[in-house]
RNA sequence: GGGUGCUUAGCUCAGCGGUAGAGCGCCGCCCUUACAAGGCGAUGGUCGCAGGUUCGAUCCCUGCAGCACCCA
């Protein structure tokens, strides 16, 4: 093995290893375990949030697949309809055209040469990440067998009722021109104005003030409302109002839906342009008044004055148009939620246009069947009720349960040309027509379509296809193998359907909405299976100080400038290029100098994935520090260097030892007896999801215990006399290391194969690698709870003399006389046993006793129990600095004796607390008085 | 406005009704033949604030403050 663990190395030999060996394949027998990867974007890049949830993915299927489990982790795409569609049109915009000027055919074409061309950039940025996954099975949402599923899956719940075509306000984006969900739109705090604007009765004689953040909205105002319990305002309703600048009549009306502390408590209602405005419109039985056009320009509805203009530009005007009329009341700074687009950053502007909705709030259809709360939105509600599917950590339930409680209609149609286009024609007449295709469409019909069909321009939302992931990738709806172009079976329903339901979703927070309630609403009702037994969220990963990793703070991190380290310039390089704001770009190299003055250090997957690990609990954010992960490539190390030791020490093939061998020495037995319990503690973690703790076990067996101990303890051991005992611990050291490395494979799975390789002949393991081994079981190994005493015994004493060495400034190296007085018979036979691992380990000469009646020498002294362990201060120790140190542990120790003196003499205490607890109590308190002496008579000896 | 979290060592975080922990940093001594990405030792916390429950509260309850996020 080399001298030290050199990541980059060991990684570029192992994945394409993996790959090639088939390793990541369903193995075909032991129960089915998937998990199912939320499809990044097809031409995205990998973040941290991609890392650190690929990691812990990778973590569940390596652990399974070593359980023995037949595991699949089905990888994939989507086709990002908005965002990969916008990339586009940016490149075309540099050539000086727009997507018209290529038409839907060619342009769609050219989409399909990008994503051709950049979407296996993030495939390749994951498989550095080391992830077991089945490339083989690769999906694309696009793909033609998942295209397929989503013309069945519309098809079907339109003629089931549950989708339908309907005219309604929308989120739209007038800069993409397209409707987008209200889950892709941000309400951000912007500083803005309230203008209070008077209206004046139609006779003149009265008036009332509004107050709005978007005066340019009164164009399509169609009434005024106040609340009904208002008395200020009781008199107006009913009246009329003339609506200024527009001259149109309006009424007065009353609402419960007015707040009347905010503002003036007069409202003015726009029912085209507002979501709250629309329900009101609607209860009173308004036509909403669409004034802007799908550019959020001025439209015919409008004063013809302010036709054609943006509506920033109409604020302006008419804010100054009501100045000049005297009608504008007030301005005041105000700052207010804006809902912006996450796409375009556009301001979203409500809008009423046509658009497909699937159906999730109505009980029953007018002919009776089923409507879509009862076919759809209940059973999801049900699957997590019931238990069916579990969200861990459980509070996330609450989240997912109200917002389906709450939910709305959802709106499928994209005004996009990147997407499934949806499957409906329509006639001359306008009649809709929807099928499989044209065909299937006319088969359908329920009239005779009058004249030609023309498919709807619009396509599906891209979670609309997402959502169909658990069995689309399965191969439903098709009954036989699902082929890829090269001719290979992808997927096959009929015996992949075995997978359904998955065993755990890992993914975040933030589309909980998104995608995994509708992964359960779309799977329940195609296939009556939920898609998942259990949802483990993912926290969201975020920089050292907490903040949201973002670019144009400059505070983001490439995981692969981590794992390969980057040069200060290149990463300044890297991380303004996208930036054309000057201040900002001048802030983020500020930030990433100041920052990373040396550039980063390459740390490797290995470590990465260990940091992420040692991060996941149950906490909802992450903070991602460097200086940790930097600690755990030292981990790396340390298990590497570990391993040369026991492989320097394991001669040159087999160590000479069959399985039946017990262990020989108190040592081994120890540190078997902990391996055992380690393995068991990182069971229970597995199974809930604590990797932080499942990370942290490991890593205190491996450097505290096996490394700090066990691996010296073994030396005196290998060096000793004693054959057999050497023979044994030489064993002993491979069979720890080996367990080690297959308890670790799953977090850092290349540094474990790399040295499983060297290690594996000296046990005469054949399998091919240490995935192929069986994960270690607690009850693989014997526990020993009497040479774990023995071993706490001796590391008391051993401790007691570094602290001593060290305290008293005692060179390391120099070899120092070494004494025991007092003591029980227990500590003699220690003695006795340990005598030249404790001369060797702590540098002394050999223990001498020294009988209770013989004139001691002054000494520095460590007290384990009754036992005095003394190191005599000629030449060596200052008398007066041991006398204090002494008379420090006499006040430490007399403290913790009137501790639990408090405790004990309180009558109540030991007539409530459990009989354990108290015995615990006095347990301590006579330990600490055992010491207590053995000090104050070490003290006394001192004078 | 409604909801959900968080507040523990200098920093990043665990913990938990019964002796406050880890990593990193800091301090001291050591290049001891696996590892200086190391070894040994030390320092460091009235567990956000105020009440309550309890024999006992960092932990449970209530209120408050600050921070973060989600929904309207």
């Amino acid at each position: 093995m080399e001298k030290s663990f050199e990541p980059a190395e060991i990684e570029s030999r192992w994945y394409a290893r993996w790959e090639a060996s088939g390793a990541f394949k369903p193995s075909g027998h032991g129960d089915p375990y998937c998990i199912l990867l939320p499809p990044p974007n097809v031409t995205g890049t990998l973040h941290m949030g991609h890392a650190f949830q690929q990691t812990v993915m990778d973590m569940l299927v390596r652990h399974q697949r070593m359980r023995g489990l037949n595991t699949l982790w089905q990888v994939g795409t989507d086709h990002a309809g908005i965002a990969t569609q916008k990339i586009v049109e940016n490149q075309l915009a540099t050539e000086g055209k727009t997507r018209h000027d290529l038409g839907r055919k060619a342009f769609v074409d050219r989409v399909w040469q990008w994503k051709e061309q950049s979407g296996s950039t993030i495939t390749h940025q994951m498989r550095r990440l080391g992830v077991a996954a089945d490339w083989s099975r690769e999906r694309f949402t696009m793909d033609e067998g998942l295209s397929a599923a989503v013309r069945k899956v519309f098809v079907e719940w339109y003629r089931a009722g549950l989708i339908y075509r309907g005219n309604r306000l929308v989120n739209w984006d007038p800069a993409l021109g397209t409707a987008v969900s209200d889950l892709e739109v941000n309400n951000v705090e912007r500083d803005g104005h309230m203008w209070s604007i008077r209206y004046l009765t139609t006779d003149g004689k009265d008036s009332v003030v509004v107050a709005t953040t978007r005066p340019e909205t009164m164009l399509g105002d169609v009434a005024v409302a106040v609340h009904p319990e208002d008395a200020r305002y009781a008199h107006l309703v009913g009246k009329t109002l003339m609506l200024p600048l527009v001259g149109r009549e309006i009424p007065v009306i009353a609402d419960e839906y007015v707040d009347r502390e905010f503002g003036t408590g007069c409202v003015k209602i726009t029912p085209a342009h507002d979501f709250n405005d629309y329900a009101v419109g609607a209860r009173h039985g308004f036509a909403p008044i669409t004034i802007f056009t799908l550019g959020a320009k001025v439209n015919a509805n409008g004063p013809e004055k302010y036709r054609g203009l943006d509506r920033y530009e109409a604020r302006k005007r008419i804010v100054a148009d009501l100045d000049a009329a005297g009608l504008l009341v007030e301005i005041k700074d105000h700052k207010l939620q804006v809902p912006v687009s996450q796409r375009s950053e556009a301001v979203i502007e409500p809008m009423l246009t046509d658009q497909w909705f699937v159906d999730l709030t109505r009980d029953t259809l007018p002919d009776g069947r089923p409507g879509g709360r009862r076919a759809i939105t209940e059973p999801a509600l049900d699957a997590v009720q019931s238990g069916a599917v579990k969200f861990v950590p459980e509070n996330w339930t609450t989240t997912y349960m109200h917002w389906l409680d709450n939910i709305q209609d959802w709106c499928i149609s994209r005004q996009l040309w990147w997407g499934h286009q949806i499957p409906a024609w329509y006639d001359e007449a306008g009649n809709i027509f929807v099928g499989e295709d044209e065909a299937d469409a006319r088969a359908h019909a329920a009239t005779a379509p009058v004249g030609a069909l023309r498919q709807d321009e619009d396509v599906l939302d891209t979670w609309f296809s997402s959502a169909l992931w658990p069995f689309s990738t399965l191969g439903w709806p098709l009954d036989r193998p699902v082929k890829n172009a090269h001719g290979d079976t992808v997927a096959n329903w009929a015996t992949d359907k075995v997978f359904l339901p998955s065993a755990v979703l890992v993914t975040g927070f933030d589309i909980i909405f998104f995608w995994v309630a509708r992964m359960v609403m779309t799977t329940k009702y195609f296939t009556g299976e939920v898609p998942f037994r259990e949802v483990y969220i993912n926290a969201i990963v975020r920089d050292a100080e907490g903040q949201k990793m973002s670019k144009s703070k400059g505070n983001t991190l490439d995981p692969l400038d981590l794992i390969d380290g980057i040069e200060l310039e290149p990463l300044v390089t890297k991380s303004t290029k996208s930036l054309l704001i000057p201040q900002v770009r001048d802030k983020v190299e500020k930030r990433i100098r100041k920052t990373y003055p040396d550039g980063i250090k390459p740390i490797g997957t290995d470590a990465l994935r260990f940091t992420f690990a040692a991060l996941a609990s149950y906490s909802r954010t992450i903070n991602f520090d460097l200086k940790r992960a930097e600690g755990y490539k030292a981990f790396c190390n340390k298990l590497w260097n570990a391993a040369r030791f026991v492989l320097l020490n394991s001669g040159d093939s087999g160590c000479g030892i069959g399985d039946s061998k017990k262990p020989v020495t108190e040592a081994e037995r120890w540190i078997l007896t902990r391996l055992s319990q380690t393995l068991a503690e990182v069971e229970g973690h597995f199974v809930s999801y604590r990797f932080d703790h499942l990370a942290q076990a490991l890593y205190e067996f491996v450097w505290n215990e096996y490394c700090d101990w066990f691996l010296e303890l073994s030396k005196p051991a290998l060096n000793g006399n004693d054959a057999a005992a050497a023979a044994s611990t030489r064993y002993t050291l491979l069979v720890v290391l080996e367990a080690v490395l297959r308890a670790l494979h799953p977090v850092i799975p290349f540094i474990t194969e790399e040295i499983w390789k060297d290690v594996a002949p000296h046990l005469a393991l054949t399998e091919s690698g240490v995935l192929a081994r069986p994960y270690p079981r607690a009850d693989e190994f014997a526990r020993d709870d009497a040479a774990t005493a023995e071993i706490e015994w001796f590391k008391a004493v051993l401790s007691g003399v570094r602290k001593i060495r060290s305290e008293m400034n005692i060179a390391p190296g120099k070899v120092i006389p070494l004494l025991l007085a007092d003591g029980e018979a227990g500590d003699r036979t220690r003695a006795t046993k340990f005598a030249e691992q404790i001369a060797f380990l702590a540098r002394t000469e050999a223990p001498k006793w020294i009988t209770p009646s013989a004139a001691e020498p002054a000494s520095a002294a460590a007290v384990v129990g009754s036992l005095r362990v003394l190191i005599p201060l000629a030449g060596l120790i200052d008398l007066d600095a041991e006398k204090a140190r002494l008379a420090k542990e006499i006040a430490r120790v007399a403290g913790e004796i009137k501790k639990c003196e408090g405790k004990l003499g309180n009558a109540n205490f030991v007539a409530h607390a459990p009989a354990e607890v108290v015995a615990q109590e006095r347990q301590r308190i006579a330990d600490w008085n055992t010491q207590l002496a053995a000090l104050r008579e070490q003290a006394a000896k001192l004078g």
